[in-house]
DNA sequence: GCAAAAGTGTTTGGGATACACCCATGC
DNA sequence: GCATGGGTGTATCCCAAACACTTTTGC
């Protein structure tokens, strides 16, 4: 049975923030736009969403396509946001857009992606459509999620000091924390483990490489922060 | 400029999961069904998305023309959920849910919607579609906002006792908590004060009444369970 | 030896938990 | 006077926050 509705519907597009730390400060990637609306300006990953294909599977297809980025390959995790509709978001008419955050280390768009560029949050160009709203609410989520669950774990690689996680927090948090409290709590959650391995660079101490003890996104038993 | 796609667009439909307390225990508003698919089954009061008019436009715009309840008159509190999207959920053909969660209390459907009817959390009927899994995701977001903010208000009359206001936590959070630390904790979150009115019914000491000192949604200073 | 980051403990205050009895009322 | 729910305080534990110096290395 064929099914019709009796309204016609909007648009239905996805739009991807994908965060990751660069030199230190959170970013997130950016594509410039080469047609109007809003050409010239910089803006989410997105397209449109075929009927048949999940919002989710439009997503990967687009952000291949469009960012070249392969989300479940270089994305540690992904998550549904928000979905944005209000009626004048795209000037070309009515678009409905199911929002993703995704989160991972060490991203490279494919080289042919010249026009997609990590950009730090701290600093954004301006933005077409509503993604500067977008990427507020993705940076709020990201932040809330730190305190209950170990999705740091996204942003790091799998050996790293107690200082590089520190700084992960406070990067995407945008304060400082004191250090001894912050391994003194972080420890005790039982989610990482030493190595036997150190960290030697530069003229200083060298650090113990931890790793985590699962790299699935788990709730905490208890907050942190 | 006249936009198309150039991607045929899923169905665009939203679904709402509306709350109360009933008889002291958590209820959500359901539809029968009287047509295939999922004839005689019970259903959230959902529709479709018409072009130009926003999910939250559509949602207030169903939910009174399916459920008789007005949305923004008879619930004190409504936000966007999750939208699901499986391809699979309608069996009629790609149809992508916006879901939405309301609270209130009092809420009558109109009395022309008799096969709308508010049931119990814990001893829910056959639902309809995959609308099982969109009233547990709501009813553990509804848990986490107890916990952060104070959505409690939603549910509860202008004026209320401590016991009802405790009651009402116990009913959404599904476990019993100590009184003395209850009233001790929520009181210090100085979300209430006294009026000079007392409850009095039954064979026992009358109850103090108490006033939300705002019935906005606010997030609290502190967590709160 | 000196610069630079790694590593390490203690004290204090406040909120979380556990727990039991008296109070005011209607009948 | 008795049944019913309203109302109250204290002791303990654990976590959060504040805070400064020693260690190991490269040059």
């Amino acid at each position: 049975m064929k099914y019709t509705s009796p309204y016609e519907a909007p648009t239905l597009t996805v739009d991807a923030v994908i965060f990751q730390l660069l030199d230190g400060t959170l970013s997130v990637a950016l594509t410039k736009r080469l047609h109007e609306p809003f050409k010239g300006e910089w803006a989410l990953p997105g397209g449109y969403n075929a009927k048949g294909e999940t919002t989710r599977e439009a997503l990967e297809r687009i952000v291949q396509e469009k960012a070249g980025i392969a989300l479940s390959k270089d994305l540690s995790y992904v998550e549904q946001l928000y979905t944005f509709d209000t009626i004048a978001r795209d000037p070309r008419g009515h678009a409905v857009s199911v929002t993703y955050m995704g989160c991972g280390r060490d991203v490279t768009p494919h080289k042919s992606m010249s026009h997609v560029v990590f950009h730090p949050l701290t600093d954004l160009p301006k933005l077409a459509y509503d993604h500067g709203e977008i990427i507020r609410y993705a940076h709020e989520r990201l932040q809330a999620k730190l305190a209950y669950t170990n999705a740091i774990y996204g942003f790091l690689p799998p050996k790293f000091t107690l200082s590089e996680l520190q700084s992960a927090y406070e990067a995407i948090l945008g304060r400082s924390l004191d250090k001894r409290n912050f391994r003194k709590k972080f420890l005790s959650l039982n989610l990482i483990h030493e190595t036997d391995e150190m960290k030697r660079e530069g003229a200083h101490r060298p650090a113990k490489l931890y790793k985590f003890n699962s790299t699935k996104l788990e709730a905490l038993s208890r907050s942190f922060d």
